[in-house]
DNA sequence: ATTGACCCTCACGTAACGTGATGCCTTATA
DNA sequence: TATAAGGCATCACGTTACGTGAGGGTCAAT
């Protein structure tokens, strides 16, 4: 009924060498060892490997995957969950991606005019934007969270985005005196979720945090209402409503 | 006018080590070299630099870039058409994640229950109109064996199934002007091979047959080649290497 | 003229395996 | 039951794509 090596590899698709990788740095330890010494995997094991396998996809180095599994706050389900926003972000960039590409194809054939930034629109990959979100969730320390993220995105994507929240702000400011869980502000808080998303990988949980510190950060208070008195309270409202309906 | 190091780490989201690296590695080196030994990059530098992060992106080794940004034969459009494609092809296959991380979530919950009493609910691989020459091809128990298979499977795993075969036509189609014995039409051949073992089992020699009759029966031609003009003939080619290769 | 931000070249470090070398099991077939 | 083929094990060095200082020039602004 167990396994061995090289079955495992053919049924998830990696190398022999993977799993004596996994086993040494203790990553993936099979549950029981043949007389002989062959490594035996349980389906257990199997489980396992596949939630390792989940999180290598998101390139989580294999130390974190480690200490993730390792953790006793560990619960698969919201890992689940959680998986799911990083596959969501992680379509997102694609579709970046595509704008981008498809914008350069059009730049070749000489439509339009591209900027040297606007070219590389999409291609922030330069290290892991999911892992904050991981920490917070899995009880790493708590670091400053959006800041880091955003200085390492390419300047005309700064502004792109600062355009963007701007203009969710004014839609916001110009609906704030409707109910927070009407159509309109439903809608709106949605939008604001998915752009959310676009940047790092947000729970619902961690989406009502935010509105949290809307009204009780003076910092973000102020300057959100700026587009619309009482605009950072009503934007909490309306974040919570949103998170509570969708859990 | 030329960037320097930083300048263009920070435009497109990369390490001034990166830059160092590819310049040592002969992948990008700057137009030009300022008095001081400083690395100015060109606009024309910046382009080629998108195209690497473009087959970076798709994790191509650098080598295997280098190869093929100095091919005589590299048409910078196509190459742009062909990420395009494989882009679309990535976030088919996030979409797929998706469906399958939300159904084990709902399993988990114990919102539905995947009995095996759950069969053929109308569709099914017997509306196959090819059954008869696979019957012929490969005899009576091959066929009977993944039928029976599938129609085990439930409505939402016969549909995945299929928007996987599907996927994979799409991403041979995307190289199918590479040779047949290139490493990346092998590595997609042998995923197919696999694939089609994950439903019955297929020698290889039965795998070969598969692959002729693609270029033989016109039914199947036809069928194929709807996914890129030529594929047909390319598998045949890349299934006859792969077999012969593994024998 | 000095400071601070940027640049250079070594050169060793690292993550996640790949790739043999060498030798002990296990299993199908004669 | 022997024997060969193929799977498994443990070293142990190699590889890719950079990270990370160390030590030292360069440039623009104060």
């Amino acid at each position: 009924m167990p396994f061995k090596v090289k079955e495992v590899a053919e049924i998830v698709g990696i190398s022999v060498r993977t799993l004596h990788h996994y086993d040494d740095i203790g990553l993936l330890m099979p549950d029981e060892i043949s007389e002989s010494g062959y490594r035996l995997y349980s389906d257990e094991n199997l489980e396992t490997l596949q939630q390792i396998l989940f999180f290598r996809e998101l390139d989580f180095p294999l130390k974190r995957i480690k200490e993730i599994l390792t953790s006793p706050s560990f619960d698969r389900e919201e890992a689940l969950q959680l998986h799911r926003q990083m596959l969501l972000n992680k379509r997102n960039k694609l579709d970046q991606l595509l704008v981008s590409i498809d914008k350069t194809i059009q730049h070749m054939k000489g439509e339009i005019m591209m900027s040297n930034e606007e070219k590389f629109d999409g291609f922030d990959f330069s290290h892991n934007p999911y892992e904050q979100e991981a920490r917070d969730r899995w009880g790493d320390q708590a670091v400053d969270q959006s800041k880091e993220k955003i200085g390492n995105l390419s300047k005309v994507q700064q502004q792109n985005m600062k355009d963007e929240m701007e203009d969710l702000y004014n839609r916001m400011a110009a609906i704030r005196h409707l109910p927070p869980n009407s159509k309109e502000a439903q809608s709106l808080t949605h939008e604001w979720f998915t752009w959310l998303n676009t940047i790092g990988s947000y729970s619902l949980e961690a989406f009502k945090g935010l509105g949290e510190m809307y009204v009780n950060d003076e910092r973000f208070t102020s300057n959100i209402d700026k587009f619309g008195d009482g605009l950072a309270a009503f934007l909490n409202e309306s974040m919570t409503v949103y998170a509570n309906k969708r859990k």
